[in-house]
DNA sequence: GCCGTTTTCGGCCCGACTGTTTTCAGTCG
């Protein structure tokens, strides 16, 4: 899949563009392509033998629809390679230092040379740059800070390490009981897998009251205070993260709300199709556009309704068709975790989970589920103690002994390994008796696309074979998926009948959104899985459930919601 | 560079903070 190359390489487009000061417009053109791409669940490559279908993407035209298929079929692209001619590609990374934009790196390129980051360093040290027009002793002093900011930092927080520092942060700010709501916006809110900086949105109980953003600096961990106004201010805390917060009057509440849970691209969206209707929205609240005259604001319901749109969750604020779901009344109903039975996928001591299935039984109680799968790792696992045949049997009958003591359904799973040839760990007399297989890879990752492809299609087509577990392998922020065209496998688990698992476990997190709500285009069904190896980690089905609804999905589109008649029904049938 | 149920040309979201300015450019979200 060359999606990521082409992405890297429209970026690196678009910071030159910036740089020669290219109409602002054309720029956002080839930002909302960007944008398209990183949301295509296929390969790109597909497109190279029916361009007229790439031209039907959304924000790809002639412009940007020829340089991709020049990309495709001949591996670059030359208005790229003009626009190096002009300035070299290493002035991209100096325009990543916060505080350098491309106005200032030109000027520093045209008139001293400077072309990296180290010799930038160099010259703001030396003190040449202070006396340039429209710099100063503070900018230069700022860029410096930038520099040692970024290669401090550069990496996102998982979505469950920005969950907690979330917390701890706005406990502190809601301490002394000044403020009447908080929330923490942004892609927080939206859900996403990784999360970049926290935006805190907070309303005073006393209108003028912007005692909090004092304090907001003085929150124990902060580094560096980056800026500080009457109602904005930004500092970077301990790991390098950036939080921003914002104060906003009762009125403006829910439009700011709105408003900084983004993304940005939804954002334009909303405020565009607003201008139809002759509404101008900003943070502040829906405006008249002849009269400037305050409609509404302190709900975002009201933001929504007033343009007669259904209110859109945050999760599905990514700019990829909810606003014309919304206008038809047509948003689907997503998941909740109040919808769910059961867990699919749980490790007991059997093999390398902290606990016993008593244990795990008793917790699953406690979370008001009505069923759970505990699946082990197979035989040839070895670091992960993969139960060899006569273990399984073993297995199996202690869960029928703690299932006398339970009114809970257990069911025996396994998570059963792909081997490196595409065949299974275990044969298919052995896979007949358990009641729920999630086939997995975990070895041979090294393998080429189409190898991996097909050992997971011929996994599938094992009638015993019910779900396939972390489809692509990815370990957030550290490891990339294996190559896998997964497009091809999402499609053939509706020829099979077979589940795709979202594994909430936090750092996978996999499938992923996109390819998640691609499954449901295609009418998959899904599997939540946990992937528990503690029953600490029976609390991660919430992150699973946040890509489920990023991903679209309602009740009927996962398993989980199934009572433990019906998931028994279920599994029974596909053997 | 993209787009169109008034348009194939003329639009394209909106605002805060900083530092350096005498009214605003640059950067950021």
């Amino acid at each position: 899949m060359k999606n990521q190359e082409l992405i890297d390489l429209l970026t690196k487009i678009v910071q030159y563009l910036y740089l020669i000061d290219e109409n602002i417009f054309k720029i956002r053109a080839y930002e909302k392509a960007i944008k398209t791409i990183e949301n295509l669940p296929k390969p790109i490559e597909e497109f190279k033998n029916n361009p007229e279908k790439l031209y039907t993407l959304d924000g790809i035209g002639k412009g940007i629809g020829e340089k991709i298929l020049e990309y495709l079929f001949t591996g670059k692209i030359v208005y790229y390679e003009d626009l190096k001619k002009q300035f070299p590609e290493s002035l991209i990374e100096i325009m990543s230092v916060p505080g350098m934009g491309p106005k200032r790196t030109k000027l520093l390129y045209q008139k001293f040379g400077i072309e990296n980051v180290k010799m930038l360093k160099e010259y703001a040290q030396r003190g040449v740059l202070e006396n340039l027009e429209g710099f100063g002793k503070k900018v230069v002093q700022n860029i410096l800070d930038g520099i040692n900011f970024k290669s401090e930092s550069g990496l996102r927080l998982l979505y469950n390490e920005a969950e907690s520092l979330s917390k701890d942060i706005t406990s502190f700010l809601t301490e002394d009981e000044t403020i009447s709501k908080i929330d923490v916006c942004g892609s927080f809110r939206r859900k996403k897998e990784t999360v970049g900086d926290i935006d805190i949105l907070c309303c005073p109980k006393k209108e003028n009251d912007f005692s909090v953003i004092e304090k907001f600096t003085k929150y124990p961990g902060v580094k560096k205070v980056l800026s500080q106004g009457e109602t904005k201010a930004s500092i970077v805390i301990n790991k390098n993260v950036q939080v921003d917060l914002r104060l906003i009057k009762k009125s403006s509440y829910g439009s700011a709300l709105q408003y900084f849970t983004g993304s940005k691209e939804h954002n334009i969206q909303l405020r565009e199709y607003a201008l139809e209707k002759g509404y101008s929205i900003s943070e502040y609240g829906v405006f008249e556009v002849d009269t400037k005259k305050y409609v509404c604001g302190k709900t975002e319901d009201e933001v929504y309704n007033i343009l007669g749109l259904q209110y859109v969750e945050p999760e599905l604020r990514e700019g990829q068709g909810e606003i014309l779901f919304a206008k038809q009344n047509k948003l689907p109903k997503l998941l909740s975790l109040k919808d769910i039975k059961g867990d699919t996928h749980i490790h007991s001591t059997f093999s390398d989970g902290m606990n016993t299935i008593e244990e795990i039984v008793h917790s699953s109680e406690e979370l008001g589920y009505e069923w759970i799968i505990i699946c082990d790792h197979s035989k040839s696992l070895k670091v992960a103690h993969g139960l060899d045949e006569k273990e399984l049997q073993k297995k199996i009958s202690e869960i029928k002994k703690v299932s006398n003591r339970t009114k809970l359904k257990i069911f025996c799973g396994t998570e059963v390994d792909i081997l490196s040839d595409g065949s299974l760990d275990y044969s298919d007399e052995i896979l007949a008796q358990i009641d729920f297989v999630i086939a997995a890879i975990h070895t041979g990752f090294k393998q080429s696309e189409e190898q991996i492809t097909d050992r997971i299609l011929r996994a599938m087509e094992n009638r015993y074979v019910h779900a396939i577990s972390h489809p692509t392998g990815r370990i957030l922020l550290k490891r990339d998926s294996y190559k896998v065209n997964i497009s091809k496998i999402i499609e053939a688990a509706k020829r099979y009948n077979v589940l795709m698992e979202i594994n909430a476990y936090p750092d996978r997190l996999d499938l992923n959104d996109i390819n998640t709500k691609y499954g449901k285009e295609n009418g998959v069904k899904f599997c939540i899985g946990t992937d528990a190896h503690s029953i600490k980690h029976l609390n991660y089905i919430s992150y699973g459930i946040n890509v489920a609804r990023r991903g679209w999905l309602e009740r009927k589109d996962v398993v989980n919601t199934m009572s433990a008649k019906e998931i028994e029904k279920y599994l029974n049938f596909k053997k």
